[in-house]
DNA sequence: GGGATTATCCAGCGGTCGTTGGATTAAGGA
DNA sequence: TCCTTAATCCAACGACCGCTGGATAATCCC
């Protein structure tokens, strides 16, 4: 337990205002947009003044980019963490790498949709034309290598006929991103949606190689 | 060629002043948003004065909603005559389906790259919830209706496993939407993407139904 | 030619924005 | 207890925003 920094103490002081900050702020870009969003209504939204949150996190842009960091940081842990068994499984055969491929792609979907802020501030990134390198190049890059690699393992088993498997991953990551805009956007559970989708990504990933000629 | 009408003349009025204005203004918006572009930005790029872009379009929403127009009314142009062409391949048998499927996706991906601002603020209003409704039923929805349409006459000659054709159609599209991002971000003329999509594009397609056996 | 009509620009209004200086309050360290 | 440090809020600055009233100029209709 650590101790309380010296400062004039919130009137709730449960969580360090500065995560208060950034999950008001991420929820609010993420619906709103970059330039929606007011200073003011993160404050608001936070329950502190607007110089609070200027205090804690900087400029605008800085808060933004916090707000990327700690979203994309929390995906990444999880990919990661599913990315490594899936590389335990590289060497083991084709059979488990195209299995490991499928529980990759299913960790990514329900990440996707339990944290549907994660999709709406990367497709707001994707239209910032300025910031494409940075992020491809530092979040999406790794993910690609490790599917490229299950998918060539599993290829393995059968000759992997796509030519360009940057193309069908990306391709994927667009299809699941859609999914859960579509899913943010009717109203109900849902529950049949999901089920619909996950039985498309699983024929889409069998799909990708020919049928097996005994 | 008709008369002008009466009122003060531009220095230059080749084309109606409408026109610079919805066009200046469907470019900005693509590229940074509703909120990030200023109506004197857009007066500055047609040439003209703040004033004068409200006396043609309005607030800055109607202007935002024109341009929308007009994007989404090309693109369901450019569909529907390609959908015709296709209906007309229905009634002759799976083998003509299957092929009118794979040019209307044609027709769809060389559409979205040749015109990019097409998918920027595509994505820019699913982002925006309030409209969704909107969006997918008066610009998808027929679209979607179409593909299904060919998907299930394609299928007539193997039977089609996918059980929620919504569903494959929507993923097409976001994955084609994703390519359009992925081109505008890189550098050089993307000749070899392009080339490596639509291969893709079509495995997909014929993916979709199992192996002939026979 | 002369009013009517239309397009354009200038100037400015009220409001909101991001940001900051400084006062206030509470905690830790001596 | 007193000084330092840190957190918070208040007030306000300058800049920019969407929007508009009104002046001016060019064309049409008669």
């Amino acid at each position: 337990m650590p101790r309380r920094r010296p400062g004039r103490p919130r009137r709730d002081d449960q969580r360090p205002t500065r995560d208060l900050v950034l999950a008001a702020a991420t929820t609010l870009f993420a619906e709103r947009g970059f330039d929606a969003v007011g200073l003011r209504d993160v404050a608001a939204a936070t329950g502190v003044d607007v110089a609070t949150v200027a205090h804690h996190t900087g400029t605008k842009a800085q808060l933004y980019d916090a707000c990327f960091a700690r979203v994309f940081a929390a995906e990444r842990e999880v990919l990661e963490a599913a990315g490594e068994r899936a590389r335990a499984a590289l060497a083991t055969g084709p059979a488990d790498a195209l299995r490991a491929l499928h529980d990759l792609v299913d960790v990514f979907v329900d990440f996707l949709e339990d944290r549907p802020e994660t999709t709406a501030l990367w497709l707001r990134r994707w239209l910032e034309p300025h910031r494409h390198a940075d992020l491809d190049q530092r979040y999406a890059a790794p993910l690609y290598t490790l599917v490229e690699e299950l998918l060539a393992a599993a290829a393995a088993g059968g000759a992997l006929v796509e030519p360009a498997p940057h193309v069908t991953v990306r391709s994927l990551v667009w299809a699941v991103h859609g999914h859960v805009v579509a899913l943010a956007a009717q109203q109900g559970s849902g529950a049949r949606e999901r089920r619909e989708f996950r039985a498309f990504v699983h024929r889409f990933l069998d799909g990708l190689y020919p049928p097996a000629t005994p």
